[in-house]
DNA sequence: CGGACAAGCTGA
DNA sequence: CAGCTTGTCCGG
């Protein structure tokens, strides 16, 4: 249309193409997701004499003509080879520092590691604002180790379990003494806290990626999962705080891991990483070349006491128990947590108090429509008999929040401050009584005691990490109470009180836990023992198929088809990522997740 | 992603 | 068969 009128001819500049190439020539990604290979362009000769050309680096971020109009990108290879088959354009701009040539190979990695798109990771490692030029600066490190640090960051890759109430200014001060030292911290609050304790103790910090080009001088960095691909010159240690934490794993595809990049980005500078949690992750203690934990009497010290209430030998029927009433009438913020997410119900016997359980899996079991009895997990029915007495009464065990909080009012005798996620108050009061779930743990920053009114519910969600995230909401509390001297208290109510998810808080010890955990998983392949990802999206039964005829008979991969999603599963990420890489996209969307957390 | 161009559809 | 929609390809 536009052709047709005079007068309104295209700009020149997006029809110039440079026939022989004067200048050096470079590969540029464009900054637009769905394209996944680099172009070549030329750097203006006319850059060379203002020194333009200079800044040109892999990593540089540019503006070029792509495809008839102005597009962002990154330089991703310098001094390219002319291909007299293809046309070359000028770059038309230079606009900023961007990732260094390492954090750009690391990006690479990681779009093969997560199956996503390089533009996305380049991103992540890209400035937020322009940055015309880095001076890198010396490492300003004076701090000295602490004792009991010394010699955390040994080689390698090191697991280490954490008391639960460490703030981890210690192990972040011994990998900042180790020099430019690269700091990984669930939230912005704990990179804001740490950041200041560091320059207090005299570190020089940069916190990413809000100040990108302190980093990029060198600067020890403290940031959350995206600090990964921080633009350090130079890496001598690399400290992952709260390793287990979910919050690592970006929730939008490509659902990657901030921890494990890290281990990579480690790995690559050959400087030593340190993993540390109080409940460390079985991805954790089987990337490490070694583990540090505490002794058993030290763990268990550093934990609080655990009072664990039977549910099957209560008096009383509903949540609010006898052996609650008098921490819930005591002084000090109390927290006490009711998980509603999911909207799994649970049954239990009324004749024996048994809760209602899968044979096969132990997930527990709901009530369909027709009276039957189903498993979330596995989807296996059985007839509404009891599976310990064989009795037919069950009741159903799901008050809502807001109806036990009147109830616990009433027998706290004070105010009950219900929190959930978009009603929580600004500040929590030393001597509040607060009822909501578990984001009480992830908000409050101490309390005198935490109780668990239905721990069989973080115990039986249908999936394969169920007693690893109950372990950790333990900790969570742990942390918020402190150590047993302290006086803090967990309380946990339960129909399995020999669970050895609830026997390891009881004793302070995370790692019967793990070793449990770690029997189970190798058994069923499953990770970190075995590579998942979950498949779906309208594109995704095409997708499935060609990946299924690449994978052939051989049987590398296995495709389980779980209602409209298929999880792949390999024994380990080369087979699986050589299928999800290599097969070709469906015209449709899909969306892959590697190693989903909840399955 | 988004422009170019091809092939398919529709109404007179 | 013009005029439009929908689909597929490909970019330096």
């Amino acid at each position: 249309m536009n052709e047709a009128l005079p007068g309104f001819e295209r700009p020149a500049a997006v029809q110039r193409v440079v026939a022989r190439p004067e200048g050096r020539l470079v590969s540029v990604q464009p900054d637009i997701t769905s394209i996944t290979r680099s172009f070549t362009y030329e750097v203006p000769v006319a850059w060379e004499e203002d020194g333009r050309a200079d800044k040109v680096d892999v990593g540089s971020m540019v503006r070029m003509d792509f495809s008839g109009r102005r597009t962002a990108g990154w330089v991703t290879a310098v001094d390219v080879e002319h291909d007299p088959s293809v046309d070359v354009r000028p770059l038309s701009k230079w606009s900023s520092v961007g990732p260094p040539a390492d954090v750009v190979e690391l990006a690479e990695w990681a779009a093969w590691r997560w199956a996503g798109r390089l533009p996305h990771f380049l991103r992540a490692a890209s400035p937020p604002k322009m940055v015309p030029m880095v001076r890198h600066r010396p490492p300003a490190s004076t701090v000295e180790a602490d004792d009991a640090y010394r010699s955390t960051f040994g080689e390698g890759v090191t697991a280490v379990r954490t008391n639960p109430a460490d703030t981890g200014l210690g192990l972040a001060l011994a990998a900042a003494a180790k020099g430019r030292a690269l700091i990984l911290v669930p939230t912005i609050a704990w990179r804001r806290r740490l950041a200041r304790q560091l320059r207090d103790a005299g570190v020089g910090v940069a916190e990413y990626d809000d100040q990108w080009e302190r980093s990029a001088s060198g600067a020890v960095t403290v940031g959350t999962r995206t600090a990964a691909f921080s633009p350090m010159p130079q890496i001598d240690a690399v400290l992952v705080l709260d390793e287990h934490d979910a919050a690592y794993k970006s929730e939008r595809t490509p659902s990657w891991n901030g921890r494990d990049v890290a281990i990579e980005r480690a790995r690559r500078s050959g400087a030593p990483c340190v993993l540390a949690s109080p409940s460390p992750s079985l991805e954790a203690l089987r990337a490490g070349d070694r583990s540090l934990v505490p002794s058993k009497a030290a763990s268990r010290a550093a934990w609080p006491a655990v009072k664990v209430i039977d549910m099957r030998i209560q008096d009383t029927p509903g949540l609010l128990t006898e052996s609650i009433v008098d921490v819930i009438r005591s002084d000090g913020p109390i927290a006490c947590i009711l998980n509603r997410k999911g909207r799994a119900r649970m049954l239990a016997c009324a004749t024996c108090n048994a809760l209602a359980v899968c044979e096969s899996c132990s997930g527990s079991l709901a009530e369909t429509d027709d009276g039957a009895l189903v498993c979330h997990r596995d989807g296996t029915t059985r007839p509404k008999v009891c599976g310990e007495c064989s009795g037919t009464h069950m009741k159903h065990l799901r008050p809502g929040i807001s109806r036990l909080a009147e109830d616990l009012a009433v027998l706290a005798k004070r105010e009950v401050i219900e929190v959930s996620a978009d009603s929580a108050p600004d500040n929590f009061r030393a001597n509040g009584l607060y009822i909501g779930t578990e984001a009480i743990l992830h908000r409050m920053e101490r309390a005198r005691a935490v109780v668990f009114l239905d721990f069989d519910q973080e115990l039986a969600v249908p999936r394969y990490r169920a007693a690893e995230e109950a372990f950790q909401l333990l900790a969570l509390a742990a942390r918020l109470v402190g150590p047993r001297f302290h006086g803090g208290r967990i309380f946990i109510q339960t129909r399995r009180p020999d669970d050895v998810v609830v026997q390891g808080a009881v004793q302070g010890d995370p790692g019967s836990v793990a070793k449990a955990q770690r029997d189970v998983r190798q058994v069923f392949q499953q990770p970190p023992y075995g590579a998942w990802a979950l498949v779906s999206g309208a594109g995704a039964p095409e997708f499935i198929e060609s990946a299924q005829s690449r994978a052939g008979a051989d049987g590398a991969v296995q495709f389980l088809r779980q209602d409209d999603r298929w999880r792949f599963s390999a024994a380990n990420h080369d087979d699986l990522l050589e299928v999800l890489n290599n097969t070709e996209r469906p015209a449709d969307r899909i969306r892959i997740e590697v190693d989903p957390l909840t399955v």
